[in-house]
DNA sequence: CTGAAAGCGCTTACAG
DNA sequence: CTGAAAGCGCTTACAG
């Protein structure tokens, strides 16, 4: 391996010198500079990682705790923070899979002493956990999560807000009789977006809203579907609290023979590609997911470069509104 | 920060004792070793990496370079990696978007002195380019590449037999009059998928095959399909090179109130989710993406332990038909 | 502007 | 089984 004394040896300087021309822009005359400049390229001359950060007390990188990596939300999620990273020069270490909170514990261990921050999305940090398991001197920022640590800021999707703007959309169109298929109770944007839902149509004259269970899956969507058609009277619209149980939804919707938007308008949540792709093609709610993980990088380099204005703050990345097909306009029907 | 020294004082031991105890199962006893692992545990001891790097010159991280994040595909490979990296113990540095060679070799020189072996992904590492940018001493391999360095094994996916699979099984299926749509040349599996078409239908009596371009869009897809349709002769069955032009053609084959399968077959290549969703569901090739991303870290681990058996061998992840509806059984029609 | 030297936290022969 | 000491490759005051 080619190290520091090489190249000093080559350019004929200290190991200092090397270090700082090869480092910030400290004092070195552009003769010295070039010649050791050279000579490290001539070696191919790269810095140990490891013995950098040992004295730097930095080691470039930082770490993103997921849950999983199944999917299209943590592809997203990871091309945004690893965008952002890149933009600072941040290395970014990912760690997944973390079925249970030991499982997750042992991860903030094995990550701690390797990063300069971390990014933790994690259904098992609940209160008190980080402050068990996290060390008191490692910035982090927890992701879409539920809890309040008192150390940590915190990232969000506006599942709430994106949920009230679909619903108003649904109102809007003229829709009166809604069904809202939920996602899994356990979940906290799945709470979060029938809040949005409930507290947009509390209150409203005329309007009836009712609750189906739902776990996210397309089977659950499937099977709520059918229990909306066997029922007394059918709802005008369906908002699925996400795309995949929409897409359910529509399965049996079809099988009915029961046409969409026609005779009832559906609406999902997420985006994912395929809603597009729909027979007809989905309303849903658009998730920023890649600006989530920058959004969360960029909160976390503000950590990073001042750890003591720690803040419990919660920053909510916003959601919007996309139109498709599904949802068709009830009262302009005629229009058309 | 606590270090080795605290622990040390704490269960009045050396710092070597403290080590040994904490590491390897060397000669400590146990009375000794539990003081250790006790005081350790009340001080919430992490040793620290970079320290711990620059004695054993191991990371016990190793690095994927890939060329970009976006979508499926890439989620499903570092998912692959993530749980095999896992296994190992080893953590995983991601690093991607790389628009151009000089990108991938400075992606290339960061990661080196950080990682203990590199999993590279990239259109840009051509004959040359790694023995140019890479360390002789670090572990790498290639995956998805066409090019065949030297010094690194590689892993692909058997694009050459999946396309010949499924042509066989658009042949077996009694279809004569094949139309294949390309992706991007310079992409080296768009290449294979051709070359696997090709050679399948060579020499083949009675069997006519053309050619369209593409690049893997979906809009490249549509063109294709309104190309054939214009053509004077239809063909019976459309192997297209990807599901996101498989994705076109289909809707260009609606628009024009085709009917898929009846009148046309139509197969794509991939399996990415919306394929099943499709109006008819989608025949494809399912590339085991995930599959992909453990064998290139298990290689990769064999790499790091034994870097002397380097060997620029070439191992290949197979792929399988998943015949849905839109691949009409042409020959046995009547007896549905 | 440049060099000699200390020190970062850890592991590992080498003694005992 | 345990400890003292050297050393991994780098950066950074401190002199000059």
């Amino acid at each position: 391996m080619v190290t520091i004394k090489d190249v000093a040896r080559e350019a004929r300087v200290s190991v200092a010198t090397v270090s700082r021309a090869l480092n910030g822009g400290a004092r070195v005359t552009p003769e010295t500079r070039t010649r050791i400049e050279r000579a490290a390229a001539r070696l191919r001359y790269v810095p140990l990682g490891a013995a950098r950060s040992l004295v730097t007390r930095r080691t470039q990188a930082i770490g993103a705790l997921l849950p999983d990596l199944f999917g299209e939300f943590f592809s997203e999620l990871i091309r945004g923070i690893d965008l952002a990273a890149r933009a600072h020069g941040l290395h970014l270490l990912v760690s997944s899979s973390h079925g249970d909170a030991g499982e997750t514990a042992a991860a903030l261990r094995a990550m701690q002493g390797r990063v300069d921050g971390l990014l933790i999305m994690s259904p098992h940090v609940e209160p008190g956990f980080l402050r068990k398991h996290l060390s008191d001197s490692l910035p982090a920022v927890l992701v879409g999560s539920a809890s309040r640590e008192r150390r940590c800021p915190r990232i969000n999707t506006d599942d709430y807000g994106g949920a009230c703007a679909m619903t108003g959309h649904l109102l809007a169109k003229g829709h009166r009789a809604l069904a809202f298929i939920e996602g899994p109770a356990a979940n906290f944007d799945a709470r979060e977006r029938r809040r949005g839902f409930a507290e947009t149509v509390a209150g409203r004259r005329g309007v009836t809203a009712s609750y189906l269970q739902g776990d996210y899956s397309e089977e659950s969507g499937f099977r709520a579907g059918r229990a909306l058609l066997a029922a007394r009277k059918r709802p005008d619209a369906v908002f699925a609290a996400n795309d995949m149980m929409a897409i359910g939804c529509l399965s049996a919707f079809n099988e009915a023979g029961v046409n969409v938007p026609g005779e009832i308008a559906l609406a999902g949540f997420d985006d994912i590609p395929m809603a597009r792709y729909m027979h007809p093609p989905l309303t849903t709610v658009r998730v920023r997911i890649a600006e989530l993980g920058h959004a969360a990088l960029e909160r976390l380099v503000g950590q990073i470069a001042t750890p003591e204005t720690t803040a419990a703050d919660l920053t909510t990345v916003p959601c919007e509104v996309v139109v498709r097909a599904s949802c068709g306009a009830r009262t302009d029907t005629a229009g058309r």
